[in-house]
DNA sequence: GTATTCGTACTAATTACTTAGTATGCGCCC
DNA sequence: GGGCGCATACTAAGTAATTAGTACGAATAC
């Protein structure tokens, strides 16, 4: 009965992210990035991959030679999705706590707040 | 192998939410709170809770009528932990990237950075 | 005082998530 | 041209997360 993640999970994100950051790769591109950090067997990744092609996260094209992986979405939006999944699940869908939170944590500084602003002022009446 | 959640699952968030609300709660109080919103069964949620009992997020005082639980963990603490995962997980920690999805998903106003700001400032040199 | 209501402990079942082994086939090495 | 390295498909196993049933005892209702 439990429900499936709307979201990446843990390790797919992991997996999700040396992809992003080579727009096309073999499971073996993966798995040696993932193993630099910790240990993996590599049917391990192919796992998760397939996984993430069968939610469509990645495209696959069959090459003579290995399988080539391809996001099927942009980080940005995929990565916007989990930051609102978490405000909703969290603080209810309202970004305020959120931002006290990290103020409290000292997560963010004076100066990136002001970058902010800025960004928000220079957007104000476009769109 | 797959590890345990280290912070609330979102189960688990949902039942402290209505703890944290109260201060001290019977399985009961918590049981008819969240039937206003879905079905769920009674030993559900009292599993649920001894659960967070045992991960210590809810300490117990054994009642003559039933059991009587509070939290052991300010919500400021929990939430301020789950953000700071969040950030780790999906960031790398860094906050920055963070705030501009908020502002790219239209989830934050330039009020609301206004007030941010204030309060930075008015901690400055502080503590 | 017996039936019902309520709380608890124990058990159980299902699905998700994570990790990985095994079997098999293809191409290349010498 | 037979073994070796690599890729893949299929299978498997273990824990976590979520939901809930069952059995039983205590309190209450009438």
């Amino acid at each position: 009965m439990r429900p499936k993640a709307t979201v990446l999970t843990e390790q797919e994100l992991e997996i999700m992210k040396v992809v992003w950051r080579s727009e096309s790769v073999t499971v073996r591109d993966v798995y040696e990035d993932l193993l630099e950090r910790r240990k993996i067997a590599y049917t391990t990744v192919m796992t998760m991959m397939r996984i993430l092609e069968d939610k469509g996260y990645l495209s696959r094209d069959t090459d003579p030679k290995a399988s080539v992986y391809r996001p099927t979405k942009p980080k940005d939006k995929v990565v916007g999705g989990m930051v609102s999944d978490f405000l909703n699940r969290v603080f209810e869908g309202s970004a305020k706590p959120l931002l006290l939170h990290l103020v409290d944590n000292r997560e963010i500084s004076a100066k990136e707040v002001d970058e902010i602003a800025a960004l928000l002022k220079a957007r104000k009446g476009g769109k």
